[in-house]
DNA sequence: TCATATTACTTAATATATTAAATAAATCAA
DNA sequence: TTGATTTATTTAATATATTAAGTAATATGA
């Protein structure tokens, strides 16, 4: 009977461990800004510009458009990103982080970093640069 | 004003960008044969044993028990598992492959495992080893 | 210019994720 | 033995993921 290789050699299976083994050290504190994962990704990359088409947004923030969608709502109605549609290009929406969205960020922010600093010393600053390096290289030699 | 590491230094985004490019090789696959990503984990994890409780199906798939509670009923639906409640402890619930499940199992093996092998390939068999030993090195260091 | 195609996004439908609460069976303590 | 607690799973409610289809604005070509 053909058999599968172990869940310990299975990449797909410890790339999805390891994201949630790294998660689980961030949500709790997401979680008391009142922000699900998917909201703190798209507010980071909102704060590293004036503002970004909803496609670029979804590219960066990897949530697909669909999702993306229903998420802007939810930020829109917690206030903490304007949307404007384009003068020249009336398909496309410009979405931008309010003055309220840029306090969460920078509250955010300092813990963060915090929690990061925690992983870089269980890890070894050595260990996790040479894992941040083999992932890109993944995701490169994947790409196609 | 304070800033965040870039997107391509943070350890959770490139672990996610890494299981996303990853799983986008072996999802079209996993479609045709009409099965989502869980289910294939799941229909996995039973794979390698006679019957197992939901619990710990719940660990090995990495599928939270509300989330698995669902997806065990489409596959029931579906006539790829079976239920069964244990005589000596009635709250537990024991799952089992069908006849079915396992041809739908044995029909996946061998794509998936050409899919690994072109991965390998394109990532050098030296480098994924790499990368699965970190992985596990992160695991262990990072969950506790 | 006008029908067609493309683009950017949204809606819809179904599946899964997450957290909290509910349920029922088993265990434990007085 | 029985009331309280714990365990195993399910329900419920809300958020996100995925694929397909829809809509409106723009670009393109005869």
């Amino acid at each position: 009977m053909a058999k599968l290789r172990n869940i310990n050699r299975s990449l797909p299976m410890q790339l999805l461990l390891a994201r949630e083994t790294t998660m689980s050290l961030f949500r709790p504190m997401l979680r008391s800004f009142g922000l699900t994962d998917q909201q703190w990704r798209v507010l980071r990359v909102l704060a590293g510009c004036d503002n970004i088409e909803a496609f670029e947004l979804s590219q960066q923030s990897m949530i697909l458009p669909p999702s993306l969608t229903r998420i802007l709502k939810n930020l829109e109605e917690d206030r903490l990103v304007k949307r404007a549609t384009v003068r020249e290009d009336q398909r496309k929406v410009l979405i931008t982080l309010t003055p309220k969205g840029s306090r969460k960020y920078e509250q955010v922010v300092p813990e963060s970093e915090k929690i990061y600093r925690s992983i870089e010393k269980k890890l070894g600053k050595r260990e996790l640069d040479d894992l941040l390096k083999q992932l890109l290289t993944l995701n490169k030699s994947l790409e196609n």
